[in-house]
DNA sequence: AAGCGTTATGTATGGCTGTGCATAACGGAA
DNA sequence: TTCCGTTATGCACAGCCATACATAACGCTT
C-alpha cells in the first residue's frame, strides 16, 4: 500500500450551522491582527478583497457579537482591527486547533503508519 | 457570544495529493460491506450511482492496492465486495477517526466551550 | 479642492462537482 | 432466449464558490 498522508479541517459554527470559525477565516484573523487594514491581509494572503470582505460579513452575521472594528477614510486610508472578543476567538481557535493537530499525529503513529 | 460548535474533516491522501479516503468514501466503503451491492451501498446513502462509482475510481488510482472486488451479472445482477486489505484499511480508518473525534470533545471542552 | 488608500457592495464569469440520463456489458434465473 | 439487477462509462446540465471588474463612500493630507 502506497504511503498515506492524513488531512484535517476544523471549524466553528454556531447553532444554526452556519460558519463562525475556520481555517480560512482563521488565517484571515491572523493577518488583519498583523496588518492592520483587511486589504494589507488580502494582499498577504493572496485572496481576494471580495471574498475575505464576504467572509467577515458571514462572521458578523453567524455571531452576535463583533470581531472586528471597521473604519473607512483617515490617514491611512482606512483599517481594521480585531476586538477583545475577536482576539479571544482567536487565541482559543488557535489552541483548539494545536490539540487537535496533535491528537492527529498520535493517531496517525497508531493506527495509519503501520499500513 | 453565541454558542459554538466544533465540527472537523478528516482524510488520508497519498504523497500526490490524491484523496483515498475521506468521510464520504469510508460510509461508502462501510455501506458497501454491509450490502454487498455498490447500487444498493447507494440506494442506502441516497448518493448518486455515478458519483459513488467515480469516487470508487479515484480510490483505485491513488492506491495501487485494490480494496474492493467487483463482479458484474450472477444471480444477483452483480456484487461488489471488500478484500482483506479494504477491511484493513476501513478498520484503520474508523480507529483513526474516533482517536480524533474524542480528542476534538476535549479539546473543545478545554479552549471553546468557556467562551 | 483634489488625491490617495481603504472599506463597502453589486454583478458577471469561469471552474469544479454532483446529479440525471442514456447506454452497454455481464451472467444467472425463469 | 428473454429478463433482471448490477457493474461500467460518457455526457449535458445545474448549483456553488472564488475571482475579476466596476463603482461608491469616507476621511485625512496636501
Amino acid at each position: 500500500m502506497k504511503k498515506l498522508v492524513a488531512n484535517f479541517r476544523l471549524w466553528l459554527d454556531n447553532r444554526n450551522g452556519q460558519s463562525v470559525l475556520g481555517d480560512g477565516k482563521w488565517q484571515l484573523l491572523k493577518a488583519i491582527e498583523k496588518k492592520g487594514s483587511l486589504a494589507a491581509a488580502c494582499r498577504h494572503l493572496k485572496i481576494s478583497y471580495r471574498k475575505a470582505w464576504g467572509d467577515l460579513e458571514k462572521i458578523q452575521i453567524a455571531l452576535d457579537v463583533p470581531l472586528l472594528e471597521q473604519h473607512r477614510g483617515g490617514s491611512k486610508g482606512g483599517v481594521t482591527i480585531l476586538t477583545a472578543k475577536g482576539k479571544e476567538l482567536l487565541e482559543a481557535y488557535e489552541n483548539f486547533h494545536r490539540d487537535i493537530e496533535k491528537a492527529a499525529q498520535k493517531a496517525y503513529a497508531k493506527h495509519i503508519k503501520k499500513l
